[in-house]
DNA sequence: GGGTGATTGACAGCATACTGATAATCAGTA
DNA sequence: TACTGATTATCAGTATGCTGTCAATCACCC
């Protein structure tokens, strides 16, 4: 089972969340990785609508309706209507969802070095190397492609 | 984001599924790829209990419930009384079980391919052995960690 | 032989993810 | 301008995964 990389790829996800999950819990804050995304996309490009929001991080449009709506009731992003579309809805982080990014950080990076603390740092660095590239390499594959801006 | 382990372990997760989805379907089934690994643990094991059959592929005790429910309702497993411990149900793959795991394995195969598709032989290798390194190295960190016979 | 702690399977509840469908709207064309 | 096709958000439904909790049962130790 082990050889298989759709087995592994199962298994390394479920590792990260519980890592990320550990170290977000630890510093006291309640953020999952997929909430971690969606504000760190916002943050870095203010203004979009949900669907382009989901393309930035590869998300499937209907998740980004939950995850918009969770975020939006604790207060760390805006949900207005469009000024010129009537159809989409203009997505802004709040300050407060900014300064829980900011907070968050040091969790975080914390977290994605657990996930391979398996590895040195040569194998790791080359271990990102080759995930990257498979992963780009199927992008069209899934039901959300990562579309950058 | 994408020199994130943690982002780039859920777009390769997401691949995965994706791929083993569509390559399944083509073939005319219809197995996720949960169910996949737990009937082919299943057969390997034959007779064991949910939560063993759970830490050889290293789920939940709670989702394998679900993953059984289902297998069991489509008649490729079965689930009788323990003969000595009166918690326990022994778990056994039926005929259509495996008969459907042989069918379908060419189908899995392609699948596994696609997935590192976006790598040479070469790095598809390296990439298998690092991944399976990491995964290993954390193996206690995940609610729950795989569990060898 | 009785009490204690661990284990098995189940439940409710939450958060991803996907399929397929829908209504509202937009944009480009006939 | 009317029509067509694409796009935005949403909905119902299914399947993972996790947290925490619970009752029933087991295994071990005093």
């Amino acid at each position: 089972m082990s050889d298989k990389p759709g087995f592994l790829a199962r298994r390394f996800q479920q590792i990260a969340v519980a890592v990320f999950h550990a170290e977000v819990a630890a510093a006291g804050f309640d953020l999952t990785p997929v909430q971690y995304s969606a504000l760190t996309a916002l943050r870095a490009h203010p203004g979009v609508d949900q669907a382009t929001l989901a393309g930035l991080i590869a998300f499937d449009r209907t998740t980004m309706g939950g995850v918009v709506d969770r975020l939006a009731q604790r207060g760390l992003l805006t949900r207005k209507p469009h000024p010129t579309d009537r159809r989409a809805r203009t997505l802004e982080i709040t300050a407060a969802g900014a300064d829980l990014l900011d907070r968050v950080e040091p969790a975080v990076q914390r977290a994605q070095e657990i996930m391979v603390s398996g590895l040195d740092a040569a194998e790791a660095a080359e271990f990102l190397r080759l995930l990257r590239k498979a992963v780009e390499g199927c992008n069209a594959l899934s039901r959300a492609p990562l579309t950058p801006a």
